[in-house]
DNA sequence: TTACAATCATGTTTAGTAAACAGATTATAA
DNA sequence: TTATAATCTGTTTACTAAACATGATTGTAA
């Protein structure tokens, strides 16, 4: 380096912040150095003082059962978000995995923590607000992702759940539907709680209400909840079945519709069906799914972006972030009077 | 200047670095010349390159009708959050009222704002949303409080409304009571709307809702809403009075008071009474109000804190801000069984 | 051979400067 | 009276010297 700046006659200071492209450097000097660097084949070994600003490592924490979900359609965007606000932000992500079976999360389960200057915890729902609970503290800031603890005020990142529910719904009840069936999800999400309370709220304003057997409870640890559901509902309702249904997440609905189409009911001609979440999938089901979009990409970088901040010492009010949402039409929903 | 510079055997630059208090200097040679300073009775003149960061303005947009606002409890309260933040991130504050009576609002009305880098806009319900939206450019930053468009995704600072509605209703809800009746409030407010659906949310997931009756309308430009709107349910019930109100606020909350007094009845014994708000009033009421927190010091600060990075480039993603609010007893609500 | 210190080689950071810059004011010329 | 030049003020940018931190290498003594 010391023969590059000889050979440009700048500093040696001048040509470090050529390479590493910090501000100060007129256009020309900097062109003039990078061209003589080129000449003597000059690159930056490692070694001198070790930069002022280590490569600092955020956790990222998720439990054991969503592995599979850091290529899944929903948390998948999420973290592509996280990962390039990261990279943007000169971050490392560390993945920890939650197990359910060790209850207690602190001691042990931080051991590969310890390092770490923040963590977002993507919440599927099993890591329990006592196991968050004992990781709270001072020195380790936390951004809880698309779930919020009621009685802890965390700062969070999330969907409008509740806004998204209240369209949807106002949404099929716009289309003419009275006879409303809903898939609700487990309480344990405290995202699909306020996705369901959202609906209902919407439902209270028209003074409508679902009747209990049209809104039935999810199967416990069932993998097609929306499928069981939605055949609970259609062998309960003999020759009447509900002309619209409303799924809280479009998995539900796809399960949902496998249901629907056994039955020999067709969509959206004998029920409409729309749900909240626009993954990827929704888009090629058939017919395509009325969703709501659910900006998940967008979701991950304002946590980074937020876990910075606090981080950095800004932003010592934990608040929740709340992105918008969309209502997405396409082709499940029909308004109901066109084929009465 | 010059004179400083050569007397302390530094540049111009240095002296100028540390009259400004910028970094760069030494503790021992920013001694030294200010010690210099002292000696030669150095003052700095105006004049000169305008300082490249000059005080900046932000709009503070308010309605009308809102201006003893300043003052009112409620706003007062986040106007101080603002100037305090103001104050901190170095921003001047200009007031601006909007006339409800001007319809538009952009060409004349922004004319006094012309020069601001941004705009906090406080909506008491009377700025329309066309109003805002003629007011949203890529060049003004533009942070709500207590206000959300649905349909423009904005950047905005709230209370938790939602929750703070279904957190009260809860409380009610809990203590025993059946026969409830809500003051809501007009449907210009969204912060009200929202309060709304949480307590009807809350209602909805108990299979419980409120006979019409006990939901009055509030009476448009009445200035005493919660007093006309208890003597009406009081007026309508005869000997069947609700056992608990909910108020929409704090305010709608003692006029209701009000009237329940009027018709010979006591609280809690009688009717429970719980709102939302926390105004300071709503501690010195007899008997002293159960409510919700909203932290409106905070809303402030977090709207002017938001405008920043929207100025400065960060946080280039419009989403809401929701500060948690928080349940606080008092003596206004009372366990029903306890006193059948 | 091992232990340890000195030196060196590397990149990084801080405190500082020279010179260009820009608005306001004053002097000078048209 | 108006235009323009000179000059006063403070401000900013581009750049540097020197101190700094770390790892590798070498020299020296046990």
């Amino acid at each position: 380096m010391r023969d590059v700046a000889r050979a440009a006659d700048v500093s040696l200071s001048t040509v470090w912040m050529v390479v590493n492209e910090k501000p100060g450097v007129s256009r020309k000097t900097a062109e003039r150095v990078r061209q003589v660097i080129g000449e003597l084949d000059y690159v930056v070994k490692s070694g001198g003082r070790r930069a002022s600003e280590p490569v600092r490592t955020i956790g990222f924490m998720i439990e054991e059962s969503s592995i599979p979900a850091i290529s899944d359609v929903f948390y998948g965007d999420i973290i592509r978000g996280i990962q390039a606000e990261a990279d943007e932000l000169g971050y490392q992500l560390a993945l920890s995995v939650f197990k359910r079976e060790t209850h207690s999360v602190a001691g042990d389960r931080l051991s590969p923590l310890k390092q770490i200057s923040g963590l977002v915890i993507a919440n599927d729902g099993d890591i329990r607000p006592a196991a968050i609970m004992e990781l709270v503290s001072p020195t380790l800031p936390i951004v809880l992702i698309e779930s919020h603890i009621s009685d802890a005020k965390l700062s969070c990142v999330l969907g409008d759940n509740f806004y998204a529910g209240y369209e949807i719904t106002n949404h099929v009840l716009d289309l003419g539907h009275r006879r409303v069936a809903v898939l609700r999800g487990p309480t344990k999400y405290s995202s699909l709680v306020d996705r369901l309370r959202g609906c209902l709220a919407a439902l209270a304003e028209r003074k409508l209400s679902v009747p209990e057997a049209w809104l039935p409870e999810p199967i416990r640890g069932h993998p097609l909840k929306g499928y069981m559901q939605m055949r609970e509902i259609l062998a309960g309702s003999d020759d009447n079945p509900p002309t619209a249904v409303i799924a809280i997440s479009d998995k539900t609905a796809l399960g949902a519709m496998e249901a629907i189409r056994e039955f020999g009911l067709r969509i959206p001609e004998d029920i409409s069906i729309a749900s909240i979440d626009n993954t990827r999938e929704s888009a090629f089901s058939r017919p395509p799914l009325t969703t709501v979009q659910i900006p998940k990409f967008e979701i991950g970088v304002l946590a980074l972006r937020k876990l910075h901040d606090i981080i950095e010492g800004r932003n010592t009010l934990p608040y929740k972030s709340v992105v918008y949402s969309e209502l997405v039409l396409r082709e499940s929903t029909r308004r109901i009077d066109s084929y009465k």
